[in-house]
RNA sequence: ACCGGGGUGGCGGAACAGGUAGACGCGCAGGACUUAAAAUCCUGUUUGCAGCAAUGCGAGUACGGGUUCGAUUCCCGUCCCCGGUACCA
């Protein structure tokens, strides 16, 4: 009998389906545990065999936890609404609804191949309108509240209006505009708009402006990454920021709780860290400078006051408001070239620059305490978005200010004594001040607080807490996403009411963007006619609440039940790469907050435990086309000779190769050029190219020559991006369908950690597939047949095991899957040199492959005569009984290498321990008749001898 | 530029709390079985030097320093690669 994989897996995957064996009950006596995988976007090109990473992972964990009694959810969606499909309507005229619909179905069976045990009836997709007739829901939720201070949560906007009728809003500054202040008599003399504008910046999701990417010619708003060097990807046409009303969600008013929260979660530090640094929470001041000859005054943010006599010039931000009302006549035309070039540049270039640029206004500002004048300039390295986008720029301690002081040749105060060196700034928050009035003397951490004290009692700073992290933007100007539920009545948006949700995305034809740069939704002429807004939402609205609809899927009543996510309560695993570090885990974090303050759900932190996935990347192969200014076959040289074509013997190698293939005797070549091109990784073995398959991979090959080495044709290699445009992506089927699911599975896990990146190697999942087949000859023999009997085991059987019991639950425990591969492999190993074929070994080792190898764990197990599911077996326990020893060899180092090994009790003190070592004659030899300095002796590790 | 991660044999990786570096697998080499091949099994495989060999000696975890009886692991500095940087998802 031999390992018939296909028709293994195909028995049970249908044995699984007709049984349901993958339902999921919101009732069950067993304790709960909810594995979460992110939210796959279905693309066109399908999965490849990175994408399976984490689901993989997260599989074997779910079916560990349900072989340990529990009540696992591990279910699975589509974040299905996004920009690529609206793209490909427009490139191929076929409806997003369309082609995101095949797309799921191609993602559904590849998935089905790799066997999950998914609960395939809580599927969500957020394009599906009774999905994301609850995104708008709770969007409306958003809309109609507000983050009270006093509280420290979300509230119903209707209280606050009470308050206003009252007692103004003294109580509460307004977090949009903190110059908005009224009296309870003023609100009510207000008319309407201007009370709902005011609302308006108090709401958790409101209506503001903000810039975008606006390219004329394509008469649309780009992402940003479909803006290269200033310029749209597609085409090249000039980008420039335009601003646009937008919607936004006011997570600045979480930011405080987002960092708190991350002490009751269970994510890496790196994770923890990358969000506290997005998050970005400062302490320092806001400090007014007067401007020299102007009624302006200069705001900037500083988190070092202490500093305050230190500074030597500002920068504001070339977007500031400032630099068109200070900049005097002589330096107008320089600063308006500056900022026409800033204008050019986006974000990401901006902070990425090293070269340092920036402009003179003209302008000076005012010191508040010793009235010397400091230049004002401006440059790119100060963000508007950022603080008040103005610093005051303090070259002895601050890097960057040191630089641009260099380059502008700008005074450099020193203000700490020795602690600066001339040579580079010096940020030490420890130095003592001089050349600081009233601060000289003082320690720098010390002269913060009572700089602030200062600058509060003059009446020209406070104190400030600042945030990096900005209120996140909401709106797309994009037809493939969620629609807003608000309608515009006479400029005030009003929410439609609760039971005409979903307001359903309407079919249009045509994907073009409105009229300067409005959605496409504006082009509907039935949409406008009900003033209803023509923005839609963003990406990130239907994951940021996903998890929550998994658990109730089909409730029509509400977004999910309080009974049911009270049941299911947090995601106990989730796992997902670490791209998503800082933007959909706070979005999802933000919400998932704002629905506790609200009361809809019971806890605020949706995720528990965070496990991230690295990336699989392709390992790419090229062919080397040898450019021979013949419109005949194409030659391609072997990777070696290609590799030495300019080298004297390469090159009479190729000539006379190309002069034999073209025919042509006097042909020559002053130098070789060498093209390497892509090549589908698939018609290559290891390195070594199917040449056939190669000359009907493209048209263009199909007469194509080679020059091979030893007979054979080697591609080179490079490690890049899985994609296809590189031809180095591998799809999952065709190794399911060459060696089984269960190999797949096992293999992807086999590669190293799920956390780190690694390239992709077909070649070695052949391993992987021996060791299947070597623990399926534990069970049958090719031609005895069964082999496996009932006799009881030997204790050297039982040892091992409940070894690889242990090594395997541990691995799997701390989610290092590729070790607890390897232990099985090991233990299968073992188990065949000793011969072990008996039932109550093989029954146990069976239960703990299940969550590796589903399929052949089931057939094994009814081999064995069970009736029932593996997937219900439960989890052998370890008897230690048969792991205890007594003794160990004890590795014997001198000075810290090791030079022999000798069998010491477990329980030896070092008094015999330093005994049996000096006895021993290698370590004599080394000694060299001297006395050991020391004898390290580490229980259970090693000993040491020091000499 | 900033934030985060990573760098160990020909390759993927192991070494879990500072204690035998290279488990397990791929690849490669040699051998057994076979008419032959596949499959399977066995042996070897970090590297340099010496030795027929068992083995011995030295080097070695990106690079340069440090702490320690002992460093892949901790600290300082440098280089390279990957992810993110707010409208890709």
């Amino acid at each position: 009998m031999e390992y018939n994989f296909s028709d293994i897996e195909k028995k049970w995957q249908e044995y699984w389906t007709k049984n349901g064996s993958y339902k999921v009950s919101n009732d069950s006596p067993k304790p709960k545990y909810y594995v979460l995988d992110m939210f796959p976007y279905p693309s066109g090109a399908g999965l490849h065999v990175g994408h399976p990473l984490g689901y993989i992972a997260s599989d074997i964990f779910a079916r560990y936890k349900r072989l340990k009694g529990f009540n696992v959810l591990h279910p699975m969606g589509y974040d299905a609404f996004g920009l690529p499909a609206e793209q490909y309507a427009i490139d191929h005229g076929i409806h997003p609804a369309v082609s995101t619909a095949a797309n799921i179905e191609n993602f559904r069976q590849q998935m089905d191949n790799m066997a999950f045990c998914f609960d395939w009836d809580r599927e969500v997709r957020t394009s599906d309108p009774n999905y994301y007739k609850w995104t708008q829901w709770i969007f409306l939720q958003l809309f109609d509240s507000w983050y009270d201070r006093k509280q420290n949560k979300a509230v119903p906007l209707a209280d606050l209006i009470t308050t206003f009728e009252k007692e103004g809003n003294k109580a509460h500054p307004c977090p949009g505009d903190a110059s908005i202040q009224f009296t309870a008599e003023e609100w009510k003399s207000f008319d309407n708009r201007r009370q709902q504008d005011i609302l308006m910046n108090y709401r958790l999701a409101f209506c503001g402006y903000g810039e975008v990417n606006w390219c004329e010619a394509l008469g649309t708003v780009l992402a940003n990454d479909e803006v290269v060097n200033g310029v749209s990807e597609r085409g090249g046409f000039p980008v420039v920021k335009k601003k646009l009303r937008q919607w936004y969600l006011r997570i600045t008013d979480y930011a405080d709780r987002l960092l708190e929260g991350l002490e009751t979660v269970d994510f890496s530090d790196a994770m923890k860290e990358m969000q506290t640094n997005w998050i970005g929470k400062s302490f320092g001041a806001e400090i007014d400078f007067d401007i020299f000859r102007t009624d302006e005054k200069l705001k900037v943010y500083t988190t070092r006051p202490d500093t305050l006599f230190g500074v030597d010039f500002m920068v504001i931000a070339p977007e500031h408001a400032l630099v068109n009302l200070i900049t005097t006549d002589q330096q107008r035309g320089a600063v308006e070239e500056y900022v026409a070039y800033v204008n050019s540049r986006s974000e990401r270039e901006r902070m990425a620059e090293k070269k340092i640029s920036g402009c003179f206004t003209g302008a000076y500002a005012i010191h508040p305490f010793n009235g010397r004048h400091i230049p004002i300039w401006t440059s790119e390295y100060v963000l508007a978005g950022y603080g008040t986008g103005a610093i005051m720029a303090v070259p002895c301690g601050d890097e960057r200010d040191f630089k641009f002081a260099r380059h502008f040749g700008l005074d450099i105060t020193n203000i700490i004594g020795d602690a600066y060196n001339g040579e580079e700034a010096n940020p030490t928050k420890d130095a003592v001040l001089e050349n600081s009035d009233f601060l000289d003397g003082l320690v720098m951490k010390d002269a913060i607080v009572i700089a602030i004290r200062r600058l509060e009692e003059k009446g020209i700073g406070i104190r400030k807490v600042n945030f990096r992290m900005r209120d996140a933007a909401f709106s797309r100007q994009r037809y493939w996403g969620e629609p807003f539920p608000i309608v515009w009545e006479n400029g005030i948006a009003t929410p439609l009411d609760i039971k005409n949700l979903p307001l359903e995305l309407p079919h249009v034809e045509k994907y073009g963007p409105g009229p300067e740069g409005e959605g496409p939704l504006s082009n509907v002429p039935a949409w406008t006619a009900r003033h209803l807004e023509t923005n839609t939402m963003p990406g990130y609205a239907g994951s940021s609440w996903y998890f929550l609809r998994y658990m109730d899927p089909h409730n029509q009543e509400e977004f999910c039940s309080r009974k049911a996510s009270d049941y299911w309560n947090q995601v106990d695993l989730y796992i997902g790469g670490s791209e998503h570090a800082v933007g959909h885990l706070l979005y999802s974090r933000m919400w998932t907050k704002f629905l506790y303050d609200r009361n809809l759900i019971g806890y605020e932190e949706p995720y528990k435990r965070l496990v991230n996935q690295g990336m699989i990347q392709g390992s790419s192969r090229f062919v080397y086309r040898i450019e021979t200014k013949s419109s005949g076959a194409p030659i391609f040289a072997s990777q070696g000779i290609a590799g030495i074509a300019n080298t004297p013997e390469g090159h009479e190698l190729i000539t006379l190769a190309v002069r034999n293939i073209l025919n042509d005797p006097n042909l020559s070549f002053e130098s070789i050029g060498i093209t390497p091109i892509h090549v589908d990784v698939n018609i290559v073995d290891g390195n070594e190219l199917d040449t056939e398959a190669f000359k009907k991979w493209r048209a263009e090959y199909a007469n194509a020559q080679f020059i091979l080495e030893e007979g054979k044709y080697f591609c080179g290699s490079e490690v890049e991006k899985m994609s296809k445009s590189k031809f180095n992506t591998v799809n999952p089927n065709d190794l399911v369908a060459k060696y089984g699911a269960d190999t797949f599975r096992m293999y992807e896990m086999f590669l190293g950690p799920v956390e780190q990146s690694k390239p992709w190697d077909t070649k070695g999942i052949e391993g992987v597939h021996r060791f299947l087949r070597k623990l399926w000859r534990l069970f049958f023999d090719e031609t005895k047949g069964k082999v496996w009997t009932t006799e009881a085991p030997k204790d050297a059987e039982w040892k091992c095991i409940y070894q690889t019991i242990k090594k395997v639950e541990e691995a799997t425990e701390r989610f290092s899957f590729n070790t607890g591969v390897s232990a099985f492999m090991i233990g299968v190993n073992e188990l065949t040199d000793l011969k072990c074929y008996k039932k109550d070994v093989l029954e146990k080792l069976v239960i703990i492959l299940t969550p590796y190898a589903p399929h052949v764990a089931e057939e094994l197990w009814h081999a064995l005569g069970n009736e029932t599911s593996v997937l219900d077996a439960s989890y052998p326990k370890v008897e230690e009984k048969y792991l205890v020893e007594s003794s160990k060899n004890y590795p014997v180092a001198i000075n810290g290498k090791t030079r022999t090994e000798l069998n010491i009790a477990l329980d030896a003190t070092q008094q015999q321990v330093e005994e049996m070592v000096l006895a021993d004659e290698i370590v004599k030899k080394w000694l060299e008749g001297n006395a050991p300095k020391r004898v390290v002796y580490v229980k259970n590790k090693m000993i040491n001898v020091v000499v």
